[in-house]
DNA sequence: TTGAAAGCGCTAACAG
DNA sequence: CTGTTAGCGCTTTCAA
């Protein structure tokens, strides 16, 4: 509820005018007179007149607010996503509508129909693990939704998207571990649905392919969920870490599996790196101060989010329809540190 | 924008009824026939209708939207508060829109300003650590806004409040150091603007004496910004560290202040709990892996956001103006870790 | 340059 | 039980 319950009605009354002259001063037309415009601008702001957004809406049939979709909000690399979205959307006059799918392709589709009952403007979108199909999102693109992927996105429509340079990132963090002296790197990663899983997992193959090691399908471990469930986790690891041939480094492809990745181990007693070392994904600020410090692959999370909503917007705002669409790949940064220390090097 | 565009007007249209009848059926009103109701229902279903919540809002005036206030959402207190907020919020048919103060007081007041030209039906707020007089909030509260306080709250507004016992884990966390045998403790704390503060602070006070530690302010340590400048944090733990009389521990007393101290030490060479033990305020759930692994003190964030979510939202459909007020504490956990093992234990 | 009037989609008082 | 009408606050023709 607006309680500066002031309407452009009062204005006018005040001024002794008409409730459409007050609008189109207060709009800056050309039609009226700077006379007016003055004393309107006057009058408004010693009264306190604020715009009432929902009759703003309705009549514009725009609501100026942005929905979100992501797994969830309590994750370092999604708050610092929303960060940026949050930042950009507010200085444009924008509200966003977060919502949070929990891995979950139902949650997601009651998510974008929920959005959507809710009059959003433009959605901003990180498939969750689940999704393969994303009908739900076709149907609304096609009626002319504004819709801009991040993180995890879709080939199946064509718009806007923002990533991490995933590809890069796990390519460089495998030639690292592969340069300290580890041949036996496994791969714990999300699920095959989701684009991030693709790209890192190439990163990873043609860093080994080109230091001429093969790959081993069992060292790649897919959670389906995104690691959402420790047991998903606790199963994948064991079977790498009690097989005949037990890897020697873990390179981990998202921020829940290698912090709980690190923690499993914890548990479980094995020293990192020397009974094995640790490499992952994660855009926690206490990399450097883990037991041992983590070596991470870290993606620009703020940056991501104010990239696609500066997009988005772009998007909404634009006069004709957009037909030309860019993928903007941001680039990721690795930092090596204790956990993925060249083999046999006593600290 | 709702892609779904079809109205009232298309049932009445399809039904050869009154828009008003189909209204009224759609809200389950008594005075419509059960087979009025029927035809209606099927029909909305059939051609896919949903209300416009624009139309619905400004009609009942009611926008059908809460906003917060916190200092930042990317800090994993907030963004779990957040997540519990968003997951009542939506369950109850509300949208949430997110602010962020950075801690300053004039973002606090811009942003409440900003909220109320987007007519939130309510308020929940967490107040920075700049913020003194909150005559921006009064205003509004005696124009009829419901507000909740969450975290750091004030005792110059009468309303419902949640806050973690503050107390309690401050005093829990100093009797734990005290009785690992550590007795120069002491505590970097945010402003002393916020309620927080003043709590964790009387926790520790009671703490000492009742173990006949005699307080020694020069071990009491604020930082008005809550540790957002890492300056800040910096400067308090060179004092306490390079001065003649050295404390052996340190009781931090927010989760930014309690991760910066930990990376500050590392960065210092100051090995924990040897040179000195470390406790802290943090939400992080890294703290069992970290280096070394750290004993906390716990908020319930997730709990504190829906709990605040509900009251807020119990007064917003309240029918009669709401007059008693509640001040909700819930429970913190103490985790006892290594950063504050027993003194003398060599492990 | 200004004003009257219609209407965005929905609801509610009042008639019928 | 159903329809007519007016109006939430604002914008936008169209007419004056």
């Amino acid at each position: 509820m607006n309680f500066e319950a002031v309407t452009i009605k009062d204005i006018a009354r005040e001024l002794g005018i008409s409730p459409s002259a007050v609008s189109k001063a207060l709009r800056d037309s050309h039609e009226i007179s700077p006379k007016t415009k003055g004393l309107v601008l006057e009058c408004a702001q010693r009264i306190g007149y604020k715009p009432n957004p929902m009759a703003q809406s309705l009549k514009r049939g725009k609501s100026k607010s942005i929905g979100i979709v992501v797994s969830t909000i309590d994750n370092q690399f999604f708050s610092q996503v929303i960060n940026g979205i949050e930042s950009v959307a507010h200085n444009n006059g924008y509200n966003v509508i977060i919502t949070q799918t929990n891995e979950s392709f139902e949650l997601e589709k009651l998510n974008v129909q929920h959005l959507t009952f809710r009059s959003i403007d433009g959605l901003l979108i990180s498939l969750s693990t689940e999704t393969k199909n994303i009908d739900h999102l076709k149907d609304l693109h096609k009626k002319g939704l504004p819709i801009v992927f991040f993180d995890r996105t879709s080939d199946e429509i064509e718009t806007h998207k923002v990533i991490a340079d995933n590809f890069n990132g796990a390519y460089e963090a495998t030639v690292q571990l592969i340069k300290a002296g580890y041949r036996k790197i496994a791969h714990i990663t999300s699920s095959v649905n989701v684009s991030i899983t693709t790209e890192r997992l190439k990163g990873y193959q043609l860093a080994l392919e080109e230091n001429n090691i093969e790959l081993n399908e069992k060292y790649i471990k897919y959670c389906l969920h995104g690691g959402k469930d420790l047991a998903e986790i606790e199963h994948a690891l064991s079977e790498l870490l009690f097989s005949d041939d037990r890897p020697d480094a873990l390179f981990t492809a998202s921020d829940r599996i290698t912090t709980t990745t690190l923690a499993l181990l914890h548990k479980l007693k094995f020293k990192i790196p020397d009974d094995i070392a640790l490499l992952g994904f994660t855009n926690t600020q206490l990399a450097a101060v883990l037991n041992p410090s983590l070596s991470s692959v870290y993606q620009p999370g703020i940056e991501m989010g104010k990239k696609a909503t500066e997009m988005l917007i772009s998007m909404i705002e634009s006069k004709r329809p957009v037909t030309e669409f860019e993928t903007v790949i941001l680039p990721t940064q690795v930092f090596i540190r204790d956990s993925s220390k060249p083999v046999g090097v006593i600290s």
